[in-house]
DNA sequence: CTGTTAGCGCTTTCAT
DNA sequence: ATGAAAGCGCTAACAG
């Protein structure tokens, strides 16, 4: 079997208390002593097991990270830069992908990360107040990332201001006729970025001068089907747009698409502009804004795992900048299409 | 503080043993008892401390996932899968995120994993020797998704068969002149689907009558760029291809948009044939050839998780089917270019 | 069917 | 600077 402490003290001639120490260098050991307990250590090659470690510590050394989706852009992108900045401070990184409704709903309910994380990381989850409630009573440190809540650590970008660079832009290119393909603003467990998008959205258009017309906002739900059709009710409208804002670049992508089948083309008829800046973005030459999703991700892991450590860290809400990407679905001058 | 056992029993008037037979549902528990017990717990809002089960049991209930990156289609999508198959047994899923090249040493070295999972899952990491090694050293089950090895239990495609199915395809629609579009089959650390998908690509061609000719076979290192970068490379040939298969749909997306770039049409001047189907290849309309990710996932995390729980269970190598999926960039009817 | 008891392998006072 | 000893909260014989 496994070497225990035990075996290492033995090796060293020290008692299990010191190995302890000199392991996790920890102050008043001996420098002699020290080596000769690492040595006897990797000579046995010893770890010391994490269970029982946090069991008498009744320290965790593990972030829950939780999630609606892996499998999509943005979650995979912050799970793989927490686990890096987690795993750099000999943290691990327990997932919890709650998938559909039904798995939600099962995940606040038992609360599965009780007594096994010293801190819990929600991505991009809009919660009811039982849910904040429910991870409250936690007692843990709880991060949030793409939504903000008093109380809690965040790390978010300005959705409005976003939305405004991407409005602005097609503005300054001459457009007065914008749409607006954007995600449902009704329901109650609705995301945040729709509302905010929107509002950056019209707030450009009256700074311009100009009316926000309902007629031009049409729904698109966030997926490329629902950005396809959206781009279609945007185009048998008695006065099109000649310029489309969607709400996120999967939107663009249906609408994008939309428009090559109308046999119209990009941008010189309609000039299309999302939102998010995801690695496709740039394969299908599609100007957006740009959100930084590694740099939320570190910045959120960091101060969880200072809030962990250090204990008292103010719930402070950090709000990183967008930046306009500009490519040839909005400027002919290097269109490809 | 949280309730612990002894609360359990104490308020349910049984022994400790009791509370934890019945809680972990156990036979010989009388279901009054059962009741009684479940009933305290309720009250007390109770759940076991997963450290002191895992310490006094010596079950970790965890499995170890290694993936090379996480913010990659394939891995994002095997993680996703997965998690919820793990999950549903009551395991945890702690994910081990490579990155680069420091990062692999890192973990072979350390083995971070040791003590603290019950199995391990490899996903598409190209192993040496020490490292399959080091591995079996630990003494768990070990899973290998998108590899194979003697002695360990695996689950992946055939992608010589697959490969054949893509060129069978453009064969099927008259193309003599097929090109392809690879990664480095020479690395000694490399990706077994190169080597594979270039030797179905050559057998469908041998099975036409045709030689294949080694200038139509172009390097494009599984990027889009190094796609987009050999279609250059193919169109520049004295008797260019008239169709292209490409390893990925990645470097198939590259082709698109060189082929694109060059004012020349898919399918009609050029064909193009891709392998894996992620989901950008619906929104670009590419052929290609769908592998099952979340089918290997569930196989290979079920008999992980029986190799776990029954013990011994033969290390066999599950080989699941691809199949060909004609869209707009081979076959002109309904392309969308 | 239920209770008693001895660990699991560490961390952490408290002495010295 | 080091050691002794008391847990951490559970599981798993074993006894009855």
């Amino acid at each position: 079997m496994a070497a225990t402490i035990e075996d290492v003290a033995r090796l060293a001639g020290v008692s299990i208390a010191t190995v302890s120490r000199a392991l996790r260098g920890l102050p008043d050991v001996a420098s002699a002593t020290r080596d000769r307990v690492v040595a006897a250590a990797a000579e046995l090659d010893y770890i010391a097991s994490p269970f029982a470690a946090r069991l008498a510590s009744g320290r965790a050394a593990t972030v829950g990270v939780v999630v609606p989706f892996v499998n999509r852009w943005f979650f995979a992108e912050v799970i793989d830069t927490v686990e890096t900045a987690l795993r750099k401070a000999g943290f691990d990184l327990l997932l919890y992908n709650l998938g559909d409704e039904a798995g939600r709903e099962r995940f606040f309910d038992v609360m599965p990360m009780r007594k096994r994380v010293d801190a819990v990381l929600v991505v991009s989850l809009v919660l009811s107040d039982e849910e904040f409630e429910a991870l409250a009573l936690l007692g843990s440190p709880v991060g949030l990332l793409g939504l903000e809540r008093p109380g809690f650590l965040s790390s978010r970008i300005d959705d409005v201001r976003g939305a405004q660079q991407a409005v602005e832009h097609l503005l300054a290119l001459g457009h007065r006729r914008i749409g607006l393909i954007g995600g449902d603003t009704d329901d109650p467990m609705r995301f945040t970025p729709p509302l905010h998008r929107r509002d950056g959205y019209r707030d450009a258009l009256r700074d311009a001068g100009i009316d926000p017309d309902p007629a031009s906002e049409v729904l698109g739900y966030f997926t490329i089907d629902g950005g396809g059709d959206a781009t279609r009710a945007l185009l048998e409208l008695p006065d099109p747009p000649t310029a489309i804002f969607a709400e996120s670049d999967e939107m663009a992508y249906g609408a994008l698409r939309t428009i090559r089948r109308a046999n119209l083309r990009v941008p010189e008829d309609v000039a299309i502009i999302g939102f998010d800046d995801q690695y496709n973005a740039e394969l299908l030459d599609l100007s957006t804004v740009h959100q930084p999703v590694a740099e939320q991700a570190i910045d959120i892991s960091t101060r969880l795992l200072r809030a962990i450590i250090d204990g008292d860290v103010e719930p402070a809400t950090v709000v990183l900048p967008t930046e306009l990407v500009v490519r040839g679905s909005t400027e002919a001058a290097c269109s490809v299409y």
